[in-house]
DNA sequence: CGGGGTCTTGACGCCGTCTTAGCGGCGGTT
DNA sequence: AACCGCCGCTAAGACGGCGTCAAGACCCCG
């Protein structure tokens, strides 16, 4: 069964959506700002997120993008303003899709059921080791044999989408979008600093690195053993 | 590069979109109509689909319906019909997102930014051996028994276009606009000396090539076994 | 208000890649 | 037999990408 976290102050809005996602079967929790939302999201990992964005505590946008620090949970936006900015921005930062007011419940109930079509591959714990070294990226700590290692978000975020698809090799502009976003896509001076000061501090030898290969004109790969 | 297929009858609007996504490094094939739009995804395997629904031959219905029952391509419905009925039906054929005309660019640029962030790299990997020679498309890395070998940005992207229709003939203005725009479409002489090199890096007998032939006057194949 | 860590920004030198031009071979045509 | 188009091949120089460093902006926290 699908589990559906509805946000919105508005507790008509909340009462009208658990009652109809109920009656299609659906798993229904609901919060009414932003706070609690991020803790249900973190406690209870629901299936999808219908976000509103006019919330009392926090900014809708600063709810997606704490959220996104922490989950990759599919969200949908619900919003009364339709300036396309709006649109651009939460989409940017992480949702999977935006739908304003007045929208019809059909239509929302059709784009829970393909967002969350999706759903369904969990990701298993991502943990590397390669001679001495651990990397711990779901719980962003890494040692050398005892010694803890720290890395900044920044670095973090890059070793993360490295390690997730170690092996292979991953773009400067994906790299890019995915810490800075798509307006940076080009800016790969940032990639060339970043990536210096994670070979310092990760590689054996950081002036022949082994773990995070250059591919020129291309990206980079995380490629241990 | 991400590789968009814009599906829409009118010229104006195919022109204005590619104009404008390939301004942002999107490579971009237009259709008109709902045949050639089935047939450039089973030809080229785009990364997503814009899929206007008021087509000429084929609804775009039929079209979104025939097309799930060979890819798992993202597909964006854009229509000027704004019934919720619409969109319900056609996310559940399995459209990703659906966006109204009259629509703002930023927004269906967003869109198509989320929507391919979301499915990611799902495509089923591209790899090729040949005695000995392995070459994996979609991760960039070549390999000949034990041994890496290093293939620079042009050579992959030529070998990638090659092999992705592999056994078939791609003419040169292909390969080409492929790697180096639509402008460049007469300057053979490219062709010529990078085909040269990566055949002196993968082709066991670079002076008596089996695996990237040459078609005079036409193109090129890569035609592995 | 001060301080430590982090990120941005620009400059510089090195090195691999790409461009560009020229030459020779091969085959088809007249 | 001579010519022409097309291709393979080479090599030199231009070009651009990368690593590196350092200075300054920024931010959070005490």
């Amino acid at each position: 069964m699908t589990f559906v976290l509805v946000v919105d102050d508005d507790p008509a809005m909340r009462r009208t959506l658990s009652i109809n996602l109920r009656a299609r079967d659906y798993e229904v929790e609901t919060a009414g700002d932003g706070r609690s939302a991020l803790q249900v999201v973190d406690e209870r990992m629901p299936d999808v997120v219908l976000l509103d964005l006019g919330l009392p505590d926090l900014d809708g946008i600063a709810v997606l993008k704490q959220l996104r620090s922490f989950s990759r949970v599919p969200v949908i936006v619900v919003s009364a303003r339709t300036e396309s900015d709006d649109k651009v921005e939460a989409l940017d930062l992480g949702a999977d899709d935006f739908i304003t007011k007045p929208f019809s419940l059909e239509e929302l109930l059709a784009r829970v059921r393909a967002t969350s079509r999706r759903v369904g591959r969990e990701e298993p714990d991502l943990v590397v080791e390669v001679d001495g070294l651990r990397l711990d990226v779901t719980d962003s700590r890494a040692t050398r044999g005892d010694t803890e290692i720290h890395l900044t978000p920044i670095e973090w975020k890059l070793v993360e989408v490295l390690a997730r698809r170690r092996g292979r090799l991953v773009r400067q502009t994906e790299l890019l979008t995915a810490v800075w976003g798509p307006a940076y896509d080009t800016q790969t001076n940032y990639l060339r600093v970043h990536m210096a000061s994670i070979r310092r501090k990760l590689e054996a030898d950081p002036s022949h690195p082994v773990l995070f290969v250059t591919e020129p004109g291309m990206g980079y790969r995380f490629a241990p053993g």
